[in-house]
DNA sequence: CTCGATGCAAACTATTTGCAGGCAC
DNA sequence: GTGCCTGCAAATAGTTTGCATCGAG
């Protein structure tokens, strides 16, 4: 545990970037969550902690996070966008119920061959993928005609 | 050719809504166009061929063709939401250079296993995907370090 | 005729940015 | 001490919406 704050705090080092109370606070805050959320998901879940962070902070920090391997993008939701912490966590894909909004995780292992085949043929040097399945959730199939 | 129009005609027809020139226009524009754009792109296209056509018209008629399924989106670039046409076209993927933002479409039938094996062991009636793979073309790679 | 559709402009909202202080190093 | 960071508030920019008018059916 604490793994992500070490992870954190080389990527700042490697970069000569400072490694802030602020920072911290955000990255404990995504890894100790276990949902999507939003920049203002962050925003509020720190205050209730009695941390105030402003909003400008985690725009800040969000990209390097990103860049770090910590975080992905998810997909948007109602204008936001959603991210997850990735860290430590077996790759998976959404699935997603367009009338209730669920999501579902998923592995799927036979992408690392589409990755690899990717590669291969057009040369790409390949660092990742994000698959989204919609469709209807059983209980919206019943709901709904 | 043209039947994308038609299929426009259905739809807006089974739910009593207009077959109105504005949305007409729109739909050729984007079916006339081959590349992935933004709702400011086909305004700008309607506009140099005479077309006036609202932004807010273009931002009301867009959910209609995605649900109608002549379109549909892609991804964020910069801020903006960018959509191709589906209609009459094989079912691909994207795969994306983060550094020069180039995007490669390439087909990926095994998807069809994926969708096929969710819907049966989750009981979702699943509609599509959207797969998308990041990496560096080799073009950046020799580039970059 | 009637009501859904359009254009315009104003409203919203997520995200970005300039700036003055603050603090990691 | 120096320069990167932070918070704040203002600025951006994509998208949505209210309203008067228009026109498809």
């Amino acid at each position: 545990m604490g793994s992500e704050l070490e992870i954190l705090r080389e990527y700042l080092a490697r970069r000569n970037m400072r490694y802030t109370p602020e920072r911290e606070a955000i990255v404990r805050e995504i890894f100790a969550r276990h949902d999507h959320f939003s920049v203002d998901d962050l925003y509020l879940g720190l205050r209730k902690k009695r941390r105030r962070i402003s909003r400008a902070s985690i725009y800040r920090t969000l990209p390097l996070l990103l860049n770090a391997g910590l975080v992905g993008q998810v997909f948007q939701e109602g204008g936001q966008t959603l991210y997850e912490h990735t860290y430590g966590h077996e790759h998976h894909c959404h699935l997603r119920c367009q009338e209730c909004g669920q999501v579902v995780e998923f592995a799927e292992p036979a992408l690392m061959e589409v990755e690899a085949r990717l590669a291969k043929e057009l040369g790409y040097r390949v660092d990742g993928h994000k698959l989204e399945v919609s469709g209807t959730c059983p209980n919206c199939q019943s709901k709904g005609r």
